[in-house]
RNA sequence: GGAGAGGUGGCCGAGUGGUUAAAGGCAGCAGACUGUAAAUCUGCCCGCGCAAGCGUACGCUGGUUCGAAUCCAGCCCUCUCCA
């Protein structure tokens, strides 16, 4: 598969991204005569993307990387229906206040990973409630509509898990692949894009968009998909000891961030430091050949270079120096998270819950039966302990891998 | 509109009147072993409480009963077949 001609598309396969291209031969062709503008939804669920759409996010850069027009396109019209692809039940629907909140909030992260602007291969942004919105139900059906088949679109993947579980599928959910694979078409015709990358679980829907547009406008566009990223052993990534690892710094401090990188297991790091962060190949071949305990360099590199390209270079310094300082010397580094005690007191049970530790005072109780926390390293055994909190912040720590301090 | 099946804890899934805060599995958290890895073994896994105990919880609302996730009625929702 690397007798590619492009750099885009050699790029892409080189590094991992690639799981399935529509017409690879075309696509290279073009790729290697023309800037393609390409494109990527991404619909408001959440006030911040995490990392599950990291893989997006990167391929964009990529695109970029390789001479070509990234296209960011925020699903504030398709984020009011909700794709149901691969979902075994319906999201409950979000107001319009929520999808412009959610759009706002998420924007800010691409200006870490894309260059903007109005150069031939500077990104741009859209969003497709642009044009969604304004559409009329009866001459959309007739333009659009025609070409689309139920039967086959039941036929899909993406929609079986839905119906297999005998779970509803609503018609507004049935909608969804219609209009982004309306989106494709439209913005081929506003923007000249010739390209639609993402997930796996998009192959239906870019597939769509691909047949709309031949069918509609008689041009040939294009579809890549990335394989879908899990961990290796078999689950989806995306956690951290903490819940879900949000890419907005103020749903995800840069230092969990950073733990999250540094924790991935052996068997990913090679693919990770790929996909996620901007090493050339010579360098990460060098990090492959570690061993063992050695291995752990590979993890830091990953976890520097991946957190410096979304918080910066600094932020990726300190997140680092205080991993050194808590993990290998046992003491505290400045950047774990606090939790101020004016009173000069605090039960242990509070002080808990009070970091996110432990959900509930009893669960706090029962990690201190187990003997999971420490304070200053020191083991706890009573869950009647008050600690006094003086000048000198205190560590207190619920198993290995979360610490955190309490501050006078 | 008709007939049938069904809605249980984050998910899957047992449970048909008390001994059920509800089997089992998955996910999650912690301990041991390690390398802040994986695998494995062990423990924990609704909330409040030191505890005794209390409060919530099996789609919703009422009812029967000393006692209901389990029985009855109405409603909501899903699925299958029929019109």
């Amino acid at each position: 598969m690397s007798q590619y001609q492009s750099s885009l598309l050699r790029l892409l396969d080189e590094r991992g991204y690639i799981h399935q291209v529509t017409d690879p031969e075309g696509l290279d062709r073009l790729a290697s005569a023309q800037v393609i503008p390409g494109y990527i939804g991404f619909d408001p669920t959440a006030p911040s993307l995490h990392v599950g759409s990291l893989v997006q996010i990167m391929l964009l850069r990529r695109l970029q990387q390789a001479g070509h027009k990234p296209i960011v396109l925020m699903g504030g019209g398709t984020g009011k229906i909700g794709d149901p692809s691969f979902k075994d039940e319906a999201r409950s629907l979000m107001t319009e206040e929520r999808i412009a909140a959610n759009v706002a909030s998420i924007k800010r992260v691409f200006e870490h990973f894309l260059t903007f602007g109005d150069g031939p291969t500077d990104a741009v942004m859209l969003d497709n409630a642009e044009w969604l919105d304004a559409l009329e139900y009866i001459p959309f059906l007739r333009e659009v509509g025609q070409h689309f088949s139920v039967n086959r679109m039941l036929s899909f993947d993406s929609v079986k898990l839905r119906l297999d579980r005998e779970q509803s599928l609503s018609f507004l959910e049935f909608n969804y692949m219609i209009l982004q694979a309306y989106d494709f078409r439209e913005l081929s015709q506003r923007a000249g894009c010739r390209l639609q990358l993402g997930g796996s679980d998009q192959w239906g829907n870019i597939v769509n968009g691909i047949e709309l547009t031949r069918r509609m406008d008689g041009v040939e566009v294009f579809g890549v998909t990335t394989p879908l990223i899990t961990t290796a052993d078999g689950g989806k990534m995306g956690k951290t000891a903490s819940g879900a690892v949000w890419l907005n710094a103020d749903q995800l401090p840069p230092y969990d961030y950073w733990q999250f990188w540094r924790n991935t297991a052996d068997a990913d790091v090679v693919r990770f430091l790929k996909l996620f962060t901007d090493l050339p190949l010579s360098r990460i071949e060098e990090l492959a050949a570690l061993e063992g305990q050695a291995i752990n360099e590979a993890k830091i590199v990953l976890a520097n270079e991946a957190t410096a390209m979304l918080h910066g270079r600094e932020a990726a310094e300190a997140a680092a120096e205080t991993a050194r300082r808590t993990f290998e010397e046992g003491a505290a580094g400045g950047d774990l998270p606090t939790l101020s005690v004016p009173e000069g007191s605090i039960s242990i049970v509070q002080a808990l819950t009070g970091l996110g530790f432990a959900a509930s005072n009893g669960e706090a109780r029962r990690k201190i039966g187990e003997g999971a926390v420490k304070i200053d390293g020191e083991t706890v055994s009573d869950p009647q302990l008050a600690i006094a909190v003086g000048d000198e912040p205190i560590k207190l720590s619920l198993g290995k891998k979360k610490h955190g301090l309490l501050l006078g």
